[in-house]
DNA sequence: GCCGTTTTCGGCCCGACTGTTTTCAGTCG
């Protein structure tokens, strides 16, 4: 069972306790464990079965049982003996915006209310109006939610970080030029450079915040301009992305900016550890109980120092253990995108890529890399672009001559191949054909069969294979759209490290894997990684601030990723 | 339900917004 499942599980059961009435703090127990086991790269299932999970913080004794029995039968008792009494529709309901599980549960009890159709017949007969407490507003509230609920059941689709900074930077850059701005920035999820995101957080200061929300929301991007108004304002592009704005005045713009950056779980765990030593930390500033005073920040470098810790950067604010390390003084020394000295996959007209061998070394060559592999697809790729062995010999040649006419210049053009891993776990090519490329790199493109055993052993025999240096896109995953093949990630990371095999972080922003979460699991296990982008043409090698970027959300070190250095392989 | 260099019991982050109320509960991020 993967960690998501367990995690949607206790976050189901969290629901229906909340709709039974339970004490809000269990309810947020379960919640917690979720998000933690949401973001844990090891096995909760077998954590669980070693006895280790309680290990995790905010899983105790009881979540434990819990989990085991998920594992074990497939269900929570509690959550199927809650089942028996909360029909199934109310769940449902609850996720209607504006609708929480007291209300529910109201409309349950005093309408008889058991699922979205008699929730739908309850309101358009005005029966909502005349509970007390609630009135024509919510009546609307609920239909409209009702009508969202029908036409995207899953709720509203999360977007990939590469559709969403391109609006953000419009909208920072508006909010920059109007009078009534001190400072705007990016915050929230995109600041942290996360894979997907709900929304755009955009933060401001400003003397005459009003003025400023009101401007922003005139943009010619905004279909739905909100409420303009002191604190900000909540918006909707004509790209259907939200847009919460929030202006503070000038002088804390560093506790604005470190509350609304985020995570949520970085947040509340920084804000309990500060209650603890007597100081109470929101957006506005940072009030002590001894004086009664709150002291506000220009910057965020002050805000964490006042609360002794270093300063900690963006990625890494995702409850994941930064904040012990930087009250320890032991946060990682990160790889940066200045340190890359060379992109180890990319594709040319030979496959499937849109620019020629010289195209793609010369753009190399002004990105100041000092190497640069040619990695097209191999023989059995199949979408019409298969590159035959004859072919790949003679594009050895082509690299060599390439490389002589260099003269004088230290840039390497090296040649590579992305073979393809067959169900079997062969590799497409002879090996004395492989060992005769620069750079192997094998990766799964066909039969991604539901099979975690079948994956994980084919995986494991293109590891083991003396020819192959790295792997590529090791999940398969395509964000929002596709979930990675079924894998068991701890074998594979087990065997990329027995055998000296490298692992990638793909840069493209549809893919971004490994992921954050296991690539901080595999370099952890001493798997080295290499950062690329799978450029298929020039534009693409952009992507690598991409995969610098997941590289630091793993807490990455220049160590860790082997294309920080100089080409090791001779 | 979890957790403890104040605690094994009694706490548990913080504030804004909405809609409904004449002061607040519920919801959200």
């Amino acid at each position: 069972m993967t960690n998501a499942e367990i995690a949607a599980a206790l976050d189901e059961l969290a629901v229906l306790y909340q709709l039974d009435g339970a004490d809000r703090y269990r309810v947020l127990a379960y919640v917690n464990s979720a998000r933690t086991i949401k973001s844990e790269g090891r096995s909760v299932e077998e954590m669980a079965r070693e006895g280790t999970v309680t290990d995790l913080p905010g899983v105790g004794k009881t979540l434990e049982e819990k989990i085991l029995a998920l594992i074990d039968t497939g269900e929570i008792p509690a959550a199927a003996k809650l089942k028996e009494k909360i029909p199934p529709g109310l769940i449902e309901i609850n996720r209607i915006p504006g609708l929480g599980p007291k209300t529910v549960r109201r409309l349950h009890d005093e309408l008889g209310v058991d699922g979205p159709d008699d929730l739908r017949k309850a309101a358009e007969a005005g029966k909502v109006r005349e509970l007390k407490g609630l009135g024509p507003k919510v009546e609307e509230k609920i239909l409209a939610g009702l009508d969202r609920l029908e036409a995207e059941p899953e709720g509203p689709a999360r977007k990939r970080l590469d559709e969403v900074l391109p609006v953000a930077v419009e909208l920072v850059e508006a909010l920059r030029a109007e009078p009534a701005c001190d400072r705007a920035e990016i915050a929230g999820s995109a600041r942290r450079w996360a894979d997907t995101c709900k929304d755009i957080d955009l933060i401001a200061t400003s003397d005459d915040p009003t003025a400023l929300s009101t401007a922003i929301s005139r943009h010619p991007s905004i279909a739905e301009p909100g409420n303009p108004g002191e604190n900000g304002v909540k918006l909707v592009t004509h790209s259907g992305i939200g847009v919460d704005v929030r202006i503070v005045a000038p002088d804390a713009y560093g506790n604005l900016l470190q509350h609304f950056t985020g995570s949520a779980a970085h947040n509340t765990e920084l804000r309990e550890a500060a209650v603890a030593a007597g100081l109470h930390v929101s957006e506005h500033g940072i009030t002590s109980d001894d004086t009664g005073e709150t002291e506000r920040f220009a910057t965020e470098e002050e805000v964490y120092e006042r609360l002794g810790y270093e300063f900690i950067v963006p990625e890494l604010r995702e409850g994941r253990g930064e904040l012990e390390a930087a009250r320890e003084g032991r946060l990682p020394n990160l790889v940066t995108r200045e340190m890359i000295k060379g992109d180890l996959h990319s594709h040319t007209t030979l496959s499937d890529g849109k620019a020629t061998l010289e195209e793609m070394a010369e753009a190399a060559i002004d990105l100041g890399y000092a190497y640069l592999a040619l990695t097209d697809h191999s023989a059995s790729h199949g979408f019409g672009n298969n590159v035959t062995a004859e072919r790949l010999w003679k594009r050895i040649e082509e690299v060599r001559e390439f490389n002589e006419a260099l003269e004088g210049n230290d840039f390497r053009l090296l040649v590579g191949s992305e073979v393809n891993i067959g169900t079997d776990g062969a590799l497409d090519y002879d090996d004395d054909l492989l060992a005769e490329l620069d750079w192997v790199i094998a990766s799964i493109h066909t039969s991604f069969r539901d099979d975690a055993e079948f994956m994980t052993s084919r995986m494991i025999a293109a590891i083991e294979h003396s020819e192959v240096d790295c792997i590529g896109h090791p999940t398969g995953r395509l964000l929002t759209r596709r979930d990675p093949y079924p894998l068991d990630i701890e074998k594979v990371i087990e065997a990329a490290a027995a055998s000296d095999t490298a692992m990638e972080i793909n840069g493209n922003p549809h893919r971004r894997d490994l992921s954050d979460v296991h690539a901080r699991l595999a370099a952890e296990a001493g798997v080295k990684i290499v950062l690329n982008t799978d450029a298929h043409a020039p534009v693409h090698f952009d992507f690598m601030v991409y995969a610098v970027a997941t590289a630091r959300r793993a807490w990455l070190e220049p160590n860790d990723v082997l294309n920080t250095g100089p080409w090791w392989k001779d």
